[in-house]
DNA sequence: CTAGGGTTAG
């Protein structure tokens, strides 16, 4: 070994040691390795090394270890650490960043209070995502008129961190008018006030910015510019912009940023054009729990639950850990396939991974629990939520309404009121639903007028077919008529069809015949329409009208959607359509249902034949017991264990045949009976339904 | 030795 190589090697001596630790710091904080920053700690005070840079840049070590403690503890046991500006703009800014804003703002105040410290530049835009996080807008105001006196409002640093602060408070006004100010703009400055739009929900406005951005700016756009136009082209649904944006990207090279590709893929789902956003998913590159939760969501929404299931699955067989929003999402698709075991089994997943706190999921678990059928079982979990908020609150009242209890619906509304949560659009949803199926009228128009007045929202056509739905089914069908027509906002198909379904409760021909005409120039495609105002001229033995009408909807092509059940046995779903006669157990099930025919006869059953709509003159009876929900009820009594509750799901509404029979069944088999049909659940026990008849 | 912006959920 020649001597100059021997020279390379560093002394231990003490000219060497500061740069050691220097670069040691400067290590462990890459590593995050809370070990690595103890050690360097030891060192420094056995090496009496504790300059104060030393002992800064340990702080920030630790505190990016994301041990706040730590950070704390070496604040605490430093002498004269409080002397230093550095050092206490280090400790706020890592109290800003780790969800300690309460306290970030204490320590400034400390700080302040401390005679001879006074902030600095980099302490302002330490302290800002402090005010912007909480958020507290007063605060950052007040730090705001502090920084106009030391005269920092032309730094790029500061006012970008105030445009953020003013926007995440949700002032956008506020943010303009800072942005407007700044002498010089850099792309962070951009990013923000884009980000600032985009979160406060102003998607045209954070497009138009970016716009502007490209055209007054010789900035490049980055991930973060991308990711948030992208999200504001998801919130518009602007299909057309978000490809001409995906063009950009792909230009830019930054379509393998993962950050990009998540807002790629959900821009494409939230704009209907799932196959894209599948392809672009599985084109490689990276992904992370985002992506698989975009993906999982978009399969959610474009109803594709058992994909979003087998994506769920597919994420964990590739070592990716669902988080809470996973689980929600997962949730919702259990829900809407609605297999209680399925969805008890996540429900102890959720619990074992401890994510059970989370009030996205809980709420998603009440959901689930309450259209997979068990009203009991969403109590329990809602009983068990410590910190509910409007979603948890609005999730239990809509399964409450949706198993036909709305007076507890409404009781649990008043109740949400009295803890002071604020209700939201979706509340006043199922509110102003449990109010028209109890019959209660002048609760109903309290809560609607309340929802401008009070709550200043804006009703919407969901509240407007509630109320409609709320006077006809009284009766008050002229009523019903005159509200739709002084509606501020054009009615639509929901509104008429809620008032068409009470003409037909309520026998009105003529009004019936006039919606009617509507609702076919609204939606000539929804069969159901057309079968309503032929069952109203039925029931008024105007047979030849309700040919006319059935001819009517063949002209226009419309057929009407065969009823399907579904029933679950032991992870297994058995579909059964009507008149179904490809299952095994066919003849058994023939059997059953005759045999239960005869033992409700001698009940005083008798056949509702205004339900039998596709049959020959005389069959009508025959025809009642074929239908779908029936089978599925024989098949489900044959192979369920005795005692054990029956779930049946069907694509439509249940027949009100259908509804009787399972009155009776659920007397004579002693059994629970639950079955979800389109929009509602009923449950019928001991003889009678959850709904009251009043579907 | 200290500073500002990001995707998903009812």
């Amino acid at each position: 070994m020649s001597n100059s190589n021997q020279n390379l090697v560093p002394k231990p001596d003490k000219l060497c040691r500061v740069p050691r630790v220097k670069y040691l710091l400067k290590n462990a904080a890459k590593s995050k390795s809370l070990r690595h920053a103890t050690q360097i700690h030891s060192q420094i005070v056995t090496t009496n090394d504790a300059s104060v840079s030393n002992i800064n840049s340990l702080l920030l070590v630790y505190a990016k270890c994301g041990s706040i403690d730590h950070t704390l503890l070496l604040f605490a046991t430093t002498p004269h650490a409080s002397s230093n500006v550095v050092t206490w703009t280090t400790l706020i800014s890592q109290l800003s960043h780790s969800n300690n804003p309460s306290r970030a703002l204490a320590c400034f105040n400390r700080m302040r209070s401390t005679t001879l410290i006074y902030p600095n530049q980099f302490t302002f835009s330490a302290i800002l995502p402090a005010c912007a996080h909480a958020p507290l807008l007063s605060h950052g105001q007040q730090i705001h008129a502090l920084l106009l006196k030391h005269g920092f409002q032309t730094d790029t640093f500061i006012a970008t961190a105030l445009v953020d602060m003013y926007a995440k408070c949700g002032s956008m006004s506020l943010a303009q008018n800072v942005f407007d100010q700044m002498p010089h703009r850099n792309l962070v400055s951009w990013n923000s006030i884009i980000v600032g739009f985009l979160k406060n929900k102003l998607y045209g406005c954070a497009i138009g910015v970016f716009k502007e951005f490209i055209q007054k700016t010789s900035l490049f756009p980055d991930q973060v510019t991308f990711s948030s136009v992208l999200s504001a082209c998801a919130g518009l649904v602007a299909l057309g912009l978000g490809k001409q944006v995906h063009g950009s990207v792909v230009k830019r090279g930054l379509v393998g940023l993962v950050y990009v590709k998540n807002s790629l893929v959900d821009m494409y789902c939230k704009c209907g054009v799932f196959q894209d956003a599948t392809k672009l998913f599985c084109d490689g590159g990276d992904r992370d729990v985002v992506t698989w939760n975009v993906i999982i969501m978009g399969c959610v929404h474009s109803q594709n639950f058992e994909q979003a299931c087998n994506f769920f699955k597919d994420m964990i067989r590739e070592g990716v850990e669902p988080d809470e929003t996973s689980y929600s999402s997962l949730l919702q698709a259990s829900a809407s396939i609605a297999v209680l075991a399925q969805g008890t089994l996540i429900h102890s997943r959720v619990f074992k991974t401890g994510h059970l706190k989370n009030a996205c999921v809980l709420s998603s678990l009440v959901t689930m629990y309450g259209k997979c059928g068990s009203l009991f079982d969403a109590y329990r979990v809602f009983g068990e939520v410590k910190d509910r908020n409007v979603v948890c609150w609005t999730a239990m009242i809509a399964v409450c309404h949706q198993h036909g209890c709305g007076n507890e619906a409404i009781e649990l509304f008043e109740e949400m009121l009295r803890e002071g949560v604020v209700p939201e659009y979706i509340t006043f949803v199922s509110v102003l639903s449990a109010c028209s199926h109890t019959g209660k009228v002048d609760d109903g128009f309290k809560y609607f007028n309340s929802m401008a007045n009070v709550h200043h929202i804006e009703p919407g056509l969901e509240h407007y077919a509630c109320m409609a739905d709320l006077l006809g089914r009284v009766g008050r069908l002229e009523e019903a008529w005159r509200f739709i027509e002084s509606m501020p906002i054009e009615p639509d198909s929901s509104v008429w069809g809620a008032l068409l379904g009470a003409c037909g409760k309520h026998g009105n021909v003529e009004m019936g015949r006039e919606v009617a005409e509507k609702l076919f120039k609204l939606e000539p495609d929804n069969p159901g329409n057309y079968v309503l105002l032929s069952n109203i001229y039925t029931r008024h033995g105007m047979l030849e009208e309700a040919d006319e009408v059935r001819r009517l909807m063949g002209i226009n092509g419309v057929r009407k959607e065969t009823g399907c059940s579904w029933i679950d046995v032991k992870n297994r779903t058995f579909v059964f359509n009507v008149n179904d006669r490809s299952h095994s157990r066919t003849q058994e099930i023939y059997e059953m249902l005759q045999k239960l025919k005869e033992l409700i006869k001698r009940r005083g059953y008798v056949a509702e034949t205004q339900f039998a709509t596709n049959s020959v003159e005389g069959s009508e009876e025959q025809s009642l017991w074929c239908h779908s929900e029936k089978l599925a009820l024989a098949f489900g009594l044959l192979v369920l264990p005795p005692g054990s509750p029956v779930r049946i799901k069907k694509n439509l509404r249940t027949c009100g045949d259908c509804h009787t029979v399972m009155k009776f069944a659920s007397e004579i088999f002693e059994r629970e009976i639950i079955v979800r049909d389109i929009n509602r659940f009923h449950r019928f026990t001991n003889g009678s339904c959850s709904c009251r008849d009043y579907w």
